[in-house]
RNA sequence: GCCGGGUUCGUCUAGUCGGCCUAGGACGUAAGAUUUUCAUUCUUAAAAUCAGGGGUUCGAAUCCCCUACCCGGUACCA
């Protein structure tokens, strides 16, 4: 009695332990494995890159592993140099695999079409064990049983109410289907999902799904040109590679049950799921495409893309002028927010601040303004010399010579003015080209009668000291302008177009430090050609 | 159609277990200041009756139900 009552109490006290101890013998000795997982179908889209920087944030959060894993089952979607392209917008990011295509490790290979003799063996086990079948209906055979279907507003699904008048193992024979299977016919292996059985898909950022077999079909697990799908290649390279957590979008959440069927199915524990909001496009709905970039005038690949079939060319950040960590820090915070005020982030600090929980459930509209503020503040924060060698190459593009020290009092003078790195040479052009036009609405308003005598004044003081002392200078001049009553306005401005060409630009006496008063002569001299001919 | 998910300023969001929210911040917008110019920067302002409607409660953006709208899925694509 006495004894049995004490096991009574040790269960309990076990039952209500026992998701602290699994969460806590997680917490102590497992560090969490996660993939990134793409398909080489074209250019990595910035909603993807998203999915890869949440699961590099919780990786790295908890001190465990971010792999990158290829899936390409689907032999007619390859696009050639899209992997290459992958690898290379992370090298760009700063976003480093721990382990994966590229880069090796103790669970490869990790590209999926070189892994492709471990699946079938595993689609075999699941007929063998009754959770999936063979199925022999060929396209045409379902194409038709959907328009039929449709015609009578009706939608066909392959599942526990029409399986069974289907060509496929349950309906045939043990001999006939060992014999289709030998002669070669094509088939496919589909997932037998048990009748009325409701599924729950326990989701780290929604809480739990709950949905009823009945709603799903029996999906294809194994193609007849025998490759898996993804959703049979992803649990097996899920578990075989030891995934804790799978983070990734919210389009996979409807297949979640599938997958959460399979691991049962294998017997075999299933990862944490987390599926990310979307992406959507800045103006109506939906998500963001290839298209809304080309129409709205932002990027939508990391890096620019040229398709060689089409021939198109897709823009990318790093060629319209984004510095990565702008980049990185803006993604992140479309969908996450630790809970304070700060909007940015070293990469060090998000790893630190990182929490699934904090992901919100709703999808984000890109927003080119805040990018746009984004990358303005990180190119603030970067010193020239950092600066100097994105500006170098286009300088070197347009074929202008100068020195290093040159361009380095140049971006001290122009930095605060730049949103994009391509912002360069139209804030900075006049520095290492005169110019040979000049804004006729700001001469109108500036230049006056005089104007160009006053002008030569001006040269003149400037060119007084032996070695050209910007304070000393300023002081001369200005004190000059004072005392003979000039409109200063008028002047000074007038001065400015002439060495820039228009009435914009910094400081006027710092523009003429860094010129040099014998540039400034000659612009001088330039502009009242032009103008008083 | 069916299934699933979502819904706080124009946009990204804060708001974890209901009271400190007369809803906070940022981007953008407007005004002002600084700048002899333009940009930057700074200050201030406008901007969400928390999708709508019912409950529960002394009290709800926060809990429950219904409706609407939006998104996703519905392939031998991933």
């Amino acid at each position: 009695m006495k004894i049995a009552k004490v096991q009574f109490f040790s269960m309990q006290k076990l039952c209500t332990f026992a998701p602290f101890l699994r969460k806590k013998r997680f917490m102590e000795n497992m560090k969490p494995r996660v993939r990134f997982a793409p398909s080489p179908t074209g250019p990595l889209h910035i909603g993807g890159v998203r999915t890869a920087l949440y699961n590099y944030l919780f990786a790295k959060k908890h001190g465990g592993t971010f792999l990158l894993r290829i899936e390409d089952t689907d032999q007619t979607r390859f696009v050639p140099g899209a992997e290459e392209y992958i690898i290379e917008a992370f090298q760009w990011l700063g976003l480093k695999f721990d382990e994966g295509v590229g880069i090796g490790g103790e669970f490869g290979p990790y590209k999926q079409s070189e892994r492709k003799p471990m699946y079938k063996p595993y689609a075999e086990q699941l007929v063998r064990d009754g959770w999936a079948y063979y199925a022999f209906d060929t396209p045409e055979a379902l194409d038709a049983k959907r328009k039929e279907a449709e015609s009578q507003k009706k939608t066909f699904q392959y599942d526990a109410s029409t399986r069974m008048s289907m060509v496929n193992s349950l309906t045939l024979s043990a001999e006939e289907t060992k014999q289709r299977l030998e002669s070669g016919e094509p088939y496919v292996v589909r997932f037998k999902y048990p009748e009325n059985t409701d599924i729950h898909v326990h989701d780290l950022i929604r809480g739990e799904v709950v949905i009823n077999s009945n709603l799903l079909d029996d999906k294809v697990l194994y193609k007849s040109d025998g490759m898996p799908t993804y959703h049979l290649a992803n649990i097996v390279d899920d578990h075989t590679m030891q995934i804790t957590h799978v983070i990734r979008g919210e389009e996979w959440l409807p297949s979640a049950p599938l997958h959460v069927m399979l691991y049962k199915a294998f017997g075999w524990e299933a990862p944490q799921f987390a599926h990310l909001p979307l992406l959507l496009k800045p103006d109506g709905n939906g998500k963001l495409s290839k298209r809304d970039g080309d129409r709205l005038g932002f990027p939508v690949f990391p890096l620019e893309w040229h398709d060689s079939k089409s021939g198109d060319i897709s823009s990318g950040y790093r060629e319209s002028g984004y510095l990565p960590d702008a980049v990185v820090n803006m993604l992140a915070l479309l969908g996450w927010n630790p809970g304070t005020e700060q909007e940015i982030f070293t990469l060090d600090e998000m790893v630190d601040l990182f929490s699934l929980e904090k992901i919100s459930k709703s999808g984000a509209k890109f927003s080119l303004d805040k990018a746009k503020w984004f990358n303005h503040e990180y190119i603030q924060m970067k010193s020239a010399q950092e600066l100097a060698p994105y500006f170098a190459k286009i300088l070197d593009e347009k074929g202008v010579s100068y020195t290093e020290d040159y361009l380095l009092k140049v971006i001290d003078l122009i930095k605060d003015r730049l949103n994009f790195l391509n912002d360069f040479w139209e804030q900075a052009c006049y520095f290492f080209v005169a110019p040979t036009e000049y804004s006729a609405q700001d001469l109108k308003k500036r230049w006056k009668e005089g104007t160009g005598e006053k002008l030569r004044v001006i040269d003149q003081l400037l060119q007084q000291d032996p070695v050209f002392d910007m304070q000393a200078a300023h002081d001369r001049v200005m004190e000059h302008i004072k005392a003979n009553e000039w409109n200063m306005g008028a002047v000074l401005n007038s001065l400015r177009i002439g060495l820039v060409g228009a009435a914009r630009g910094p400081e006027l006496f710092s523009m003429i430090n860094v010129l040099g008063v014998e540039e400034t002569h000659k612009r001088t001299e330039a502009v009242i050609a032009a103008v008083e001919g």
